[in-house]
DNA sequence: ATCCTAATTTAAACGCGCTCAAATTCTACT
DNA sequence: AGTAGAATTTGAGCGCGTTTAAATTAGGAT
């Protein structure tokens, strides 16, 4: 039984599950502009190394991605644009589970890996329409649109700015539930204005003013997930 | 990557999404009261007899089914608790599909298809939930409590009755998606109230009326799918 | 009772993604 | 430049669901 009953992009080369997967995986660890590496994908996909050597060899024949024996893995255009669909896929449940289903911004990744790549392209566009075509996912992060192309905006990581900086939560970067449910508590989610008050020295942590004039302290790590538009 | 992430009943056994798929079929194969021949099973699931056949032998090994050689299959109860729950999540999917996200009765199967074995427990409760627990699917099959036990209702077939009768549609048993449209073109669906007219003798047409006077002309086969509740 | 045909099962093999163990290649340090 | 240690790839093999082709069985017609 041939397990992805999906259409157009994916049944040019025989593209199933494991695939996407893949794909998805190796789309999320170039962003950084740097090829990702067999270990790496190993780790994420849950495999041995031999086994992600195996699979990505057999990607690199089926032409989605470039692979430099030893040196890592880059997306071809093709495998991009694959990736790219699931990833829009994926952001689309997790928008939908959220808004429309009511789970918390905590629990949608979960749901949304399981679904994305079983659902078809009439149910894409079911979602996007319920959704008024939203350019963001419950944490923030870009929704591509169909044609492969990602919105601009003008995201900046919250410690990049200068203590005093004013601006609104625009992205917490991290799939980590707890992480994200410890988030939600603190009031730190996308919308939220906030103000950069401190930024200890020496790694230690970062003081936010909430609008409200709530003062949230956070460790160092986290803070770093924080994408804002300054204002 | 193993492909099925759920939860309680599923790995007590090792149970996947192919495993599910073949106790779904044998479940539907098997209400008429009689044993599933291996290839009308082999024939729902879209593979060969001789792939099906090996199939059983491993699904009767695992204890899911009851096998006679040669003489068809039955499921056990424990492989009926599990078909249960499968058809559990796909009628409430094609009720959501249907009344959350708005698509056509003769769309829904599909896409419930595709969905019912990566969904989760959570996911299964919220759509429930969201729908006020429903006990039909929309197009009037009975939905598995969560205990695996059904509903009862009234539900006899519409070509069972002397012609005057008059009743409610309760149930369309077909997961054709032209026939459940030109059903719905003709207003049959769960809910509209008819008056059996005639039954033309020799396998020939039946004749209904609807509540507002309105004739309707069927063949003989898509009578026979039309369950109504006496009233 | 026997035979014919259709249904069913068995046997051998395949594709895919995986693992483990061994071989290879890269990289950085001396 | 040489080499140790880490990363990567290769090779052998497995599990699962599948196919094709061959063997077996069931059951009605004669």
């Amino acid at each position: 039984m041939p397990s992805n009953p999906t259409e157009s992009l994916n049944d040019v080369v025989g593209v199933n599950d494991a695939v996407l997967h893949y794909l998805d995986i190796i789309y999320r660890l170039t962003q950084n502009g740097m090829p990702a590496t067999t270990t790496e994908i190993a780790a994420r996909v849950g495999v041995t190394p031999s086994g992600a050597s195996v699979m990505l060899k057999r990607l690199a024949e089926r032409s989605l991605v470039q692979l430099k024996p030893y040196r890592g893995a880059v997306l071809t255009p093709q495998g991009r644009q694959i990736a790219l669909r699931t990833i829009r896929r994926h952001r689309l449940l997790e928008m939908f589970l959220h808004q429309v289903m009511g789970f918390a911004w905590h629990e949608v990744d979960e749901h949304a890996h399981a679904l994305e790549t079983v659902i078809n392209e009439q149910f894409e566009d079911r979602m996007a329409e319920m959704l008024g075509n939203p350019i963001r996912c419950p944490h923030g992060h870009l929704i591509p649109a169909k044609d492969g192309t990602l919105p601009v905006v003008n995201d900046v990581p919250l410690l990049s700015q200068p203590v005093g900086t004013r601006g609104i939560v625009r992205c917490v970067d991290t799939d980590n539930p707890e992480w994200l449910k410890y988030f939600g508590e603190q009031g730190l989610m996308p919308g939220q204005r906030i103000t950069l008050k401190e930024i200890a020295p020496y790694g230690g942590p970062v003081t936010l003013e909430a609008t409200d004039g709530t003062t949230i302290i956070l460790g160092r790590a986290l803070a770093e997930l924080i994408y804002i538009e300054v204002c």
